[in-house]
Formats: structure tokens, C-alpha cells, sequence
DNA sequence: GTAAAGTATGAAATGCTTTTCACGTCAAGT
DNA sequence: ACTTGACGTGAAAAGCATTTCATACTTTAC
């Protein structure tokens, strides 16, 4: 494969000037621009792009740290993310973590390393102390809410969603309610129990327990909350679900054991992901896509202003009042 | 940043010997092995991959040229390759194109310059002898049948699959038969067609080309394709449809609308996606994350050893029935 | 008419690691 | 005792494009 010196050697010119053809610098004369390209054109040469991201230390590319690529939440967070980098023409370097620790270890390094110029993390079960220590390596940004002065944020308000559903779910006359999360302690998780305590306290209900169930990831997983419930002694009337796909699952198997929604088991759900309409589920619109966009746009800034400041965004959630409440 | 140099100084030996040492090369002795780990303990010294990249001409990425990642379909075969990506600690590189042919052209030209090692196509709109062209560069791994000795392949036989599901439904006395697809005039598709029209001749009824309906990707689309169908004198009684998530729209609507699912209108889908399951829908499963899992897995084959075969593979489907036939 | 600013170009340094080649030592084999 | 082969090590080349610096020629400005 050719390279700028044989460019340079057939055009007449020195590498330099190739250089500055390429990279669209002015100061080069049209005929030798046109000489230069000519030969470009003929040799049908490309840069070696690793040359050029180990002189410049740039690659164009951006990690994403992303747990489950299948997971409705997470995939319309890549979608935003996904659109943007279509857009702006930059590359994604992704990881399926599975939430394991030494995957994002892997991502951050590579950043140190200027692999990847940015990282953009969906969500991890590293620290942030641990992740903000390499923000000196170039910029990062987190689509979950987090106080920190060198990494950028957006996120939407889960304490006050959960407590929206809450209220919504009480104003009904509900007093027995449960709820289904995913993992039981990230953050956004004891934010949501947080709500949900803090809403039942406010109505002077106790937590129950037995009713909160975590891991609870898939539609089957859904079905199985169900069956828990049928055994109990004393039911819930009422559930808060992370995540419409869960909910249909829920109702779904509810609904195969003559329980009725929502007169037997009210559900609100979270995401208004498409299903959710489908199920003519009552959900919350947690802005996913938008959220996935704004997270890339954020970066982007930073890359292009690297003194741009730190942003935490938060995004608007609304509810979207359907048949199961 | 440290870099070989430093810590060859600092350690009291060659660069080449550090090369060793961070290589696992043998020939080197205990002693300078174990000073120049010490070393490069001490500076938390990383190296710096842009240069590997450049002087060994591989860069552990492949791209995945995928259309849509939040279709189902490409969602299920992307869950596959990364399954196997985290496995064998690959870096994937991910590009959305939107059936975009430069898009197309760009991860292409990304192998031909050695930015990536491979590619996987899960989906393609150029040409596949524009592709095959490219091959030169490194080993390409398509996830559709192709005839081909330069570009490996995994598919499904998808006009069996169609067959088997027209046979199902001309068994169950259904004439009136319409389908629903994506793309019109992709490789698939075409094969689908055929089978279409090949099973109806054979049952001696005619095509009816208003019953056939493309471009539907979505649960939306899906509902669209009903209100259609309502509005016709002669309605099927039958549909073909491609995608089960697009299966639950019209399952959904129709019953809205108050046809009764199968007896008014029967449906097969494919994919045997977890919604399939909620809706009870009669499926073909293509086994998507198993192609996914099988192209990386042969691009990896490949990888190491690039005089190993190109081959292709076809997956079994198999027929899940549920209750919309 | 002369200083200052702009335009144009190439040589050489830079970024960093891997690999080849050449050379030396030591142990095993004959 | 002498050849082989294995082991260890470092100098230097290779991989390729960008950028700085120095230089020289043109314009513009006053």
C-alpha cells in the first residue's frame, strides 16, 4: 500500500505538502493541490489511520460501557447514542459489560491509553470514584445522575418518577403496593426505594418486604414475580415496574391466572417503550432515546471544547396514563 | 506519559527487552524480566496501542455493520456477537448505518486501511461483489446466505422457512393468505417472495399483490397494516409476517377492531422472540443470537488463522406453535 | 519605499512500539 | 576439543502521517 511519501515522490512535492492536501490546510498552491491529488486519486490511497491517531493521539472513536445491549432500557440509550454518532460522524467502540468490573476497567483504560477519545457510560458497577479518576484522560459522561465536578451527566429524576407513580397508585386507594427492580443497589435503585418508602411513609403505610422484588430483568422474570405473588397469603394490589417489557410480562401471566389489571393488580411501569402501548400499559416516559442523545451531544461537546464545563443534565419524565392503574 | 523508552532507562535495559517483557516473549532472564515489571509497576505504565496498532497492522476490532440496532432482529444477532466478542475479548466496533451505503463504504474501507481487523454484515444494502472486493483486506463474515469464496457466511434458510409456514397454513384450509416484510427487495426478502408464490402455485391459488405488504418494521407498522386489511372487500384470512414484535402489532389491533385471532386472521411470525411468547404467537425461530454467535465465532476462526477455509453455515429453524394458527 | 503581514514550501523532528539482525554466552552432543 | 543449538541482549530499522521551524517570496499598508 502506498504511502505519503510515494504520494509525495510522484506528485512532486514534499510529504508535507501531501499532509496539508489531506487535511485541507490553505497555504498550498492549486497546482500543486491538484498534482497531489491526481496521484491520490490514482494510487487510490488512504491514510493509514493508526499513523495519524498515534501522532495526533485522537482516534475519532468513543467507548460506550453498556451492560445488556437487549435490554429494552439500555437499547433505546444506544439508540439516542447511536442516531447522534451517525450524525456527527464519529465511531463506537461498544461494550457489553454484563456489569462486570474489569470490562469497564478496560473502557477507562483505554481512554488513558487515547484509544478512545471519550467515554460514555450507561451504566457500571465500578465506583464513580474510581471512574472519575481517569477523567483527566478525556472526557466522560454518565447517563445516570451523579454529583461530580469532572464528569457530565444527564439523567432523569427516578426519585421523583417513582414518586409520581406512587402518588398516582395511592390517590386510587392503593395501600398494598410492591414493586420490581432491576439490580437491588445502584443508584438509581435506592433512589427508587427510597420514593417508594418515602411515599408510603407520607401515607402512613409500612414497607412491606415481601412485595419488593429485585433481578427482575425479562419478560419471563416478570411471569415469575407473578407466580410469587399468587402464593401469597396477603397480595399486593398494586405494582411499580422498572421497565415495560417486565410489566407485560407481568400482566400477561396475571391475566393467564384470571387475576384482572387493574382491578385485581394495578401496574405502572417505566421506560414507555413501545410494548408498553401495545400492553395499554399506564407507564412513565423515562426520555431514554432523548436521554442516549443528549449523553452523546454532551460529549461531543466536550471533545470539540475541551474546556467546555462539566453539564449535568436532567431530562423532564411525563406520565403516560393508560388501562392498568 | 511514560512510554518503552523510559522505562528501559529507568530499568537498565534495551527497549527491545522491555518489548519482550510486555510480550511475554522468552529469552529474557529472570532478572530483567522481573526489574523491567518493577518499572513498569512503579510508572503505571501503559502502552500506548495507537503505536502497536501501527507498526503490527492489527487492532483486536471488528466492525459490525448493522442496519438497526433496536430492531429485533439485528438486536438478537448483536446480542450474539457481543456474547462472543466479550468471550474471546475483542473490541467491537459498531455502526449503525441506517441501510446507508457510504456508511457501508466507510467500515469497508476502515478493514482496507487496517483500523479494523474483520468485519461482520449483518445487513447490507451495497452489492455483495462491491463487498467481496474488500476482502483482500481482511475476512468478512456475512450474516445472510451468500454464494461466495472470499466471504464467509451463517444464515437461515429463510425461504424453507417461509414454505414451512405456508404449508402450515394451506394445512389448516387457509387460501387467502398475505404477508408482511421489511425491505421489498433484499436478498431475504426476494427468497421469502419466492417461497410465497412458490407454495401458493403449488396449491394452485393465485398471488394477490395487494395482501402483500413491505416496509414494516414496527409494532406501529404493524397496527397500520390492519387498519388496511379492515378496509378491504376481500380480506386474508392469513399473514406471513416477518418479526414478531411487528406479529404483536397487528395481533393487538386486530383484536381492537374485533377480528378474533386465528379464526378470523391467522398469523405466523418469525424470530420466536420473547414477545412471541407473551402474544402466544405461532413462530418460526431463526435462532438469531445463535447466527450472531457463529458469525463472530467464524471471524474469529478466520482471524487466527487467515488460511483457514471460508465457509458457510446454515442454522436450523424450527417451528414453535402457539395459538394465532 | 520600507516595514509588516500573508502565502507557500520543504526538512526534520515527533509520536511509540515491534521486529529483525547481529553478536555473545553457555550447555549439550559427538 | 569442537560443533550445534538454545538462550539472552541491544542497536537499529520499520511502520506512517503531522507539525514545527526556517526560509523565501508576495502583497498590503502607511
Amino acid at each position: 500500500m502506498a504511502n505519503i511519501k510515494d504520494i509525495a515522490r510522484l506528485a512532486g512535492v514534499s510529504v508535507a505538502t501531501v499532509s496539508r492536501v489531506l487535511n485541507d490546510h490553505p497555504y498550498v498552491s492549486e497546482a500543486k493541490r491538484a498534482a497531489v491529488q491526481e496521484v491520490v486519486h490514482r494510487l487510490n490511497y488512504s491514510r493509514n489511520v493508526n499513523a495519524v491517531h498515534l501522532i495526533t493521539g485522537k482516534t475519532n472513536m468513543v467507548g460506550v460501557v453498556i451492560p445488556y445491549l437487549n435490554l429494552p432500557y439500555f437499547n433505546s440509550i444506544m439508540e439516542g447514542i447511536a442516531q447522534e454518532a451517525l450524525e456527527a460522524n464519529v465511531h463506537l467502540l461498544v461494550s457489553q459489560t454484563n456489569y462486570a468490573a474489569d470490562k469497564e476497567t478496560e473502557l477507562l483504560n483505554m481512554l488513558k491509553i487515547k484509544q478512545i477519545d471519550g467515554l460514555l457510560i450507561c451504566s457500571r458497577s465500578l465506583e464513580w470514584e474510581v471512574i472519575e479518576a481517569y477523567s483527566q484522560f478525556g472526557p466522560i459522561i454518565a447517563c445516570e445522575y451523579i454529583e461530580s465536578d469532572r464528569i457530565s451527566s444527564v439523567h432523569i429524576d427516578h426519585y421523583g418518577s417513582f414518586r409520581l407513580a406512587m402518588q398516582l397508585l395511592l390517590e386510587k386507594g392503593h395501600t398494598r403496593i410492591g414493586y420490581c427492580l432491576g439490580r437491588g443497589h445502584s443508584f438509581n435503585s435506592r433512589n427508587r426505594r427510597r420514593a417508594f418508602s418515602d411515599a408510603l411513609s407520607s401515607a402512613g403505610v409500612p414497607v412491606r418486604e415481601e412485595w419488593m422484588f429485585y433481578q427482575i430483568y425479562s419478560i419471563e422474570d416478570g411471569a415469575e414475580v407473578v407466580r410469587g405473588i399468587l402464593d401469597m397469603e396477603e397480595r399486593p394490589t398494586a405494582l411499580l415496574v422498572a421497565g415495560d417489557q417486565v410489566a407485560a410480562g407481568i400482566i400477561s401471566e396475571a391475566v393467564k391466572n384470571g387475576l384482572r389489571v387493574p382491578e385485581d393488580l394495578a401496574i405502572v411501569s417505566f421506560d414507555n417503550h413501545p410494548i408498553a402501548q401495545l400492553f395499554d400499559i399506564t407507564t412513565i416516559d423515562n426520555r431514554l432515546v432523548e436521554i442516549g442523545r443528549t449523553a452523546f451531544s454532551l460529549l461531543l461537546k466536550r471533545l470539540q471544547d475541551p474546556a467546555s464545563p462539566v453539564e449535568h443534565r436532567e431530562l423532564p419524565f411525563r406520565l403516560i396514563e393508560r388501562a392498568t392503574v
